[in-house]
RNA sequence: GGUCCGGUAGCUCAGUUGGAUUAGAGCAACAGCCUUCUAAGCUGUGGGUCAAGGGUUCGAAUCCCUUCCGGAUCACCA
């Protein structure tokens, strides 16, 4: 049982005691004593003052003393002021506690069960007609954190990935191939194959433009309004014209088409492998949408006999979904093909026939917050019992200083290169260091990768998910301050301690003795390691990879405090040596667990 | 127009289920600290009407209402 529980549990005893109150555990609320006071704990107790019928400052010394009565050996003393009543804690507990924590080998994670609930997180889920690119950077950081973070509060956890390889889009880059790649591949180009497959998809823009620009001439000088040529030379250029032809033929399976097809995604998926590997991305299960899109047609066609749904006279059918102050929205186009939502639906459906899945959570843009809403309705509709609760982990876009991204324009931030660019930043800014810390190249360039790519994932991950954010990357990302670089780097010296003390010959026991006096700020250090699984287990409800972030740079912020004031290796009472190289080792230890929720690794010594 | 989400320091962002006379970090600016376990660090200074107004109460950046600003969405696109 930790310190706060035999605390609110005391004071609920107290109270009783008292003042006859029955107080739940959350009418008990104890924080952290701000620093102008003395104490360590305090209790809030306003919400015992009516009962007691006195004020508030009695109510605390009445409490107060109870509690030092009920725990002589937890609370050493208190003060109150006005209606806050601040605890003491003495040292054996304090000890105890970083013993515990040492001792616990993933302090704060919650070990997952056969009866433990299965929750599927579906992240990534790229097109395959062109690189990721910041967004998506965005989107699997979170999901794969997000993943972690869920699996430690104790859940199993299954990732998974739905590709977009079927549409329009694919045709446009497969088209643009055949008629400008004289068979170029990424063998013979160098290229990566989904970059390669993205040079095309933009190729056939530009030349889909051109198009489009010279036709609407022509219409605009056979007295056509500006506007409405515009719009039809969008439709009628000859290229998209082809790119529909294409998809038609792609779902005739048209064997020619197929092979390409094929081949073409082989390429980008390749590409993608090596993208997700650079970022520790990974995942379970991947569903393509090649395969499941037929799937949700099935399903509507069901709810329309249950009368789920309706048809309409041109035969499209549709969901009512004014009951629940929303619209009605097409589930099947009048000439029976699936639309993004019946795909959604089809996929949900494959999803269940192959896991149990007691939760899902979409980690998808808000951008789609309304088809997400819809979604869960249909599902709920549908039979699923995870449709109406399901998660949709949305998230805000990345801006660039001068406004959006947008790949037509060429303002997107490619993730590959974003990625290079960070580990050579991280290169150069540590190039000296490594000298003098006599690293070998080797090491160096890992040492490099894990840096920047921290510094990268740190930075993207510390903002709230939901809010859109905005991303410079000229100025890219510092190393200094509120960074990964700053909590590995507090990291990589605590181990260097630790190394230090090993080769003196020290060795730190499994369990320090509990009657070592402590400082102050020994004991906020403490407590502040006692908050991990309080911090792990909040992330895992608010689904807020930022708040880990949040949780690891204060801890590496209290440590720093701590280490610029006292010393470690130079102290002379070996029982006080002890007690701080295992509190380092201590801090060290959770700010790994905390970052590898995060996905970030933490080198032994930069 | 309907719905949803944001608005906190010059900039990027924190701020736990409402809590403490003084709302926090980092960056940028300025001033210090490497003879001391790794200076990617530490200390200090300046910088705020928490968009605006009203309400709820012992107490509001936080909850409720109104207004203003920004974004998303409301397709037989995905």
């Amino acid at each position: 049982m930790t310190i706060e529980q035999r605390i609110i549990e005391a004071v609920q005893a107290a109270v009783k005691q008292l003042y006859g109150m029955e107080a739940d555990s959350k009418q008990v609320q104890l924080q952290k004593t701000k620093a102008e006071f003395e104490g360590h704990l305090t209790v809030v107790v306003f919400p015992f003052v009516k009962a007691a019928r006195k004020g508030p400052e009695q109510v605390g010394q009445e409490i107060g003393e109870k509690l030092t009565e009920l725990l002589p050996d937890v609370v050493s003393k208190f003060n109150v002021v006005k209606g806050f009543l601040n605890l003491v804690i003495s040292d054996a507990p304090w000890i105890s506690l970083l013993n515990q924590i040492n001792a616990t080998p993933q302090y704060g994670f919650k070990q997952a069960t056969a009866e433990s609930p299965l929750v599927m997180i579906e992240y990534s889920s790229p097109n395959t007609n062109k690189p990721l690119h910041l967004g998506h950077v965005r989107n699997n950081l979170l999901g794969s954190a997000l993943a972690r973070i869920v699996e430690a509060g104790g859940n199993r956890v299954v990732k998974t990935n739905i590709v977009n390889d079927r549409g329009i889009h694919i045709c446009k880059s497969m088209l643009a191939w055949l008629k400008y790649g004289n068979g170029e591949t990424p063998a013979s180009s160098g290229k990566k194959g989904d970059h390669l497959i993205g040079d095309y998809y933009v190729a056939f823009d530009k030349h889909y433009r051109a198009e489009c620009e010279a036709l609407a001439k022509e219409y605009v000088a056979s007295g056509m309004d500006a506007e409405a040529a515009k719009e039809k030379a969008k439709q009628e250029a000859p290229l998209i014209k082809e790119a529909h032809e294409m998809l038609v033929k792609w779902e005739q399976n048209d064997p020619e088409v197929r092979a390409l097809w094929r081949q073409m995604n082989e390429w980008v998926y390749a590409g993608f492998d090596e993208t997700y590997r650079m970022m520790g991305v990974s995942f379970d299960k991947i569903y393509y949408e090649s395969e499941t899109y037929l799937e949700g047609k099935q399903k509507v066609l069901e709810g329309l006999e249950k009368g789920l749904f309706y048809r309409r006279e041109d035969g499209s059918v549709w969901a009512d979904l004014t009951s629940d102050g929303l619209d009605e929205k097409l589930l099947l186009r009048s000439d029976g093909t699936s639309v993004y939502m019946t795909q959604d639906i089809g996929t949900a459906k494959l999803r269940y026939e192959d896991y149990p899945i007691d939760k899902m959570i979409y980690v998808v843009g808000n951008e789609q917050n309304y088809h997400f809403q819809v979604l869960s309705i249909l599902l709920d509709r549908l039979g699923f019992k995870w449709g109406k609760d399901l998660v949709h982990f949305s998230y805000g876009m990345v801006e660039l200083p001068n406004g959006k991204m947008k790949s037509r324009e060429g303002t997107v931030v490619d993730a590959d290169d974003l990625m290079a660019a960070m580990i050579e930043d991280a290169y150069t800014a540590s190039a000296d260091k490594m000298k003098t810390l006599d690293m070998p190249e080797a090491e160096a360039r890992e040492v490099a990768r894990m840096v920047g790519l921290g510094a990268l994932k740190y930075f993207i991950l510390k903002v709230d998910a939901r809010k859109n954010m905005l991303f410079n990357p000229e100025e890219s990302i510092d190393f200094n301050g509120n960074t990964g670089p700053f909590i590995q780097y507090t990291y990589a010296r605590i181990q260097s301690i630790l190394r230090k003390a090993a080769d003196q010959g020290i060795e730190i026991p499994e369990a320090l003795p509990t009657s070592i006096s402590i400082s102050e700020k020994e004991t906020t250090l403490i407590q502040k390691l006692s908050q991990f699984p309080a911090a792990v287990a909040q992330a895992g409800t608010d689904y807020s990879p930022s708040g880990i972030c949040n949780y690891c740079y204060e801890l590496t912020k209290e440590f720093n405090q701590f280490y610029h004031d006292f010393t470690i290796l130079g102290e002379t009472n070996s029982d006080v040596r002890l007690f701080r190289l295992s509190l380092a080792k201590a801090v060290a230890k959770v700010s790994k667990l905390g970052m590898g929720l995060l996905g970030i690794e933490m080198p032994e010594r930069m």
